[in-house]
DNA sequence: ATAAAACATCATTACATACTGATATGATGA
DNA sequence: TCATCATATCAGTATGTAATGATGTTTTAT
């Protein structure tokens, strides 16, 4: 039976491994490891420009990898899940043994040098 | 200690991820959970073209997230560490719980409904 | 009420990359 | 060797989406 005879399941899955899926959102799932933050403090922590957060936490939030809670004039921003915070560790093990694999593939964009 | 201080560790991850985060790689490292299998195998599974399996295989062969075996004139592909398959069962779970919000998720693509 | 701060949204641009069809490479058997 | 099968590679195209700057919204303080 073709796998894609049930597409939706697939779909769902890589819609959210794409929100692991760049650097930016990672660096804002990474700084809320530690705990919640506001935006402002997720824009200090990563050095993104306010909006580029404000539209990756909107994606986040969307996809239910973290939620948001409004505290005065600022929106405080945790990771919903112990399970966001488990497939990160996993794919730290992972990397730990694949990194080598995973640096040298330059088949799509190469990481950029400096 | 701004967390792009070392963006390497995140670059990396997030090219892993981005491994996970495509629905025709899904699908074929979903076909290989069972076990391994042809390219061609493969192929009939998940329905792609052969050249984008193929383009797709080298992907994530580069990355290491598959290993590839010469069998004869036929190329057999398996997963290459447990922790693929990890990913792949935790991902399941939490999707359980987060799929109405991944399901919501417009704010990039629109899961295609047919 | 007004101003300022914190955050969200929008349109635009630029780039990355998935898909296709054609072709190339390599292995096997006649 | 030659033909065929299995797989890989390539160029071209189309689409998705990340980043930016400008603007909108909400909250708080004066």
């Amino acid at each position: 039976m073709l796998i894609t005879a049930n597409p939706k399941a697939i779909d769902l899955q890589a819609k959210l491994f794409r929100g692991f899926s760049d650097s930016s959102r990672l660096s804002i799932l990474e700084a809320l490891r530690d705990g919640p933050l506001t935006v402002g403090e997720i824009v200090q922590t990563t050095g993104l420009m306010q909006s580029n957060v404000s539209n990756h936490l909107g994606c986040l939030r969307d996809c239910g990898l973290v939620q948001a809670e409004q505290q005065g004039r600022y929106v405080s921003y945790a990771l919903s899940d112990k399970r966001v915070a488990e497939l990160l560790r996993l794919a730290d093990e992972l990397l730990a043994d694949v990194a080598k694999g995973v640096y040298e593939c330059t088949r799509y964009n190469v990481p950029e040098e400096q």
